[in-house]
DNA sequence: TGTACATCAGTGAACGCGCGTTCACTGATGTAC
DNA sequence: TGTACATCAGTGAACGCGCGTTCACTGATGTAC
């Protein structure tokens, strides 16, 4: 877990990096406040100056951390999304297409997905300023928005067996993936998450196609 | 929010209950690491001292929080789909029921769901002890064996129109639920929730009953 | 090409305070005889 | 009915340590002239 080993002394620059790596990763584990920077220091190879040299104090790197949270996720989910459109061109089919790459994304992670860190904050916050609030809020606007477009898009051209909501349907997504990683990690379960998303697929094909078979 | 007034300083008896109870509301909001004893006496109106009475340490009053919740919780989700089970005889009318039910009850929730305790503690263990894990998927399974078992009693009656496992139609209603927490904590809209139940109970019937209309 | 200054990425030592925990003690109620 | 003892529900004071934060200082690289 810990080999980077000896990270050039003095020479090193990305200290920065393998702090906030570090943090994610402690963070989602077992919380920001249980989190200490005497042990992401010890982690990176740098003294408790050189922590407050690239952070103020721990709330920014509370806030940088959700920041470069909601970066690479947007990036990992847009990308999956952006690959299923290459490979169909009607939305469902597309769409489709994404839950199941996207299924198999965390079923692929090794150890099972490692946690939310919006969920995260959620239950830890109050110490966490308007600014960290409005960027997790931000976040999962994101990820509600690109769902949502494409369910837009699919209720354009599919009627819908029963009444639906895109941005209902959109929020559940998100949610089934959150509640499937607490209970991946209460049940020690790594599989629960992918077969969560496999399921809601099934649900937005039961609902936008004539029934199999 | 604090108007227990001077609760009879010496003669009271209900210090330990009242910890409790203060416990859980901090902790829902920030955290447990972040819950000090200190606030919970000031709140309970005892000394310290009078703390480590009732509780060994303070990883013996997570346990005891937990294992409150899991109760409380276990005697409201008992109590709804009873209810319901007097309301319709019928396996997937009175599950159906009971959704409805339980989106109600947590739409009447005032200020919103507060939080899941396991989800709670899920994302700031790794302090705590497998005494404490093992109540947690305990309390997981309980709630996973309700919903599983009128959802097989279903099966046995109604042909659903697509494969589905009971199981994981179990773990999504309980996922939804802690998802939409999250997402209505995050988003300040207390509605997340309760809409989510619906949607839910929503797929139930497209799965089980011959579309509507 | 050499010198002066600025910036970057840190170091080292000290501080103070909040927090969990301990320990000896206490005053009211319950129970045995 | 009175006395002895036990238990329950605490009190009060002290401790120590981990943790976030501060402050003066530094050594290597970059830039201006």
């Amino acid at each position: 877990m810990l080999d980077n080993a000896a990270p050039s002394p003095k020479r090193s620059g990305g200290a920065r990096e393998r702090v906030l790596a570090l943090a994610e990763a402690a963070v989602l584990e077992k919380g920001f406040a249980a989190t200490s920077i005497d042990e992401l220091i010890a982690g990176a190879g740098i003294t408790k100056s050189g922590f407050f040299y690239h952070f103020r104090d721990k709330s920014e790197l509370a806030r940088a951390l959700m920041q470069r949270y909601i970066a690479t996720n947007d990036a990992i989910l847009g990308d999956i999304f952006r690959r299923a459109d290459e490979l169909h061109e009607d939305p469902l089919h597309s769409f489709l297409i994404g839950l199941k790459l996207l299924a198999d994304f965390v079923a692929d992670l090794p150890g099972g997905h490692p946690g939310c860190l919006v969920a995260s904050y959620c239950y830890q916050d109050q110490l966490f300023n308007r600014e960290i609030r409005e960027l997790m809020r931000q976040g999962n606007d994101g990820w509600r928005q690109l769902f949502q477009g494409r369910l837009d898009a699919i209720l354009e051209r599919y009627k819908p067996r029963v009444t639906v909501n895109s941005a209902d349907l959109a929020d559940m997504l998100n949610g089934l993936i959150d509640g499937g990683i607490i209970q991946g990690k209460v049940q020690r379960d790594p599989s629960i998450v992918p077969r969560q998303v496999l399921l809601f697929r099934d649900f937005i094909r039961l609902t936008f196609l004539p029934t199999p078979g």
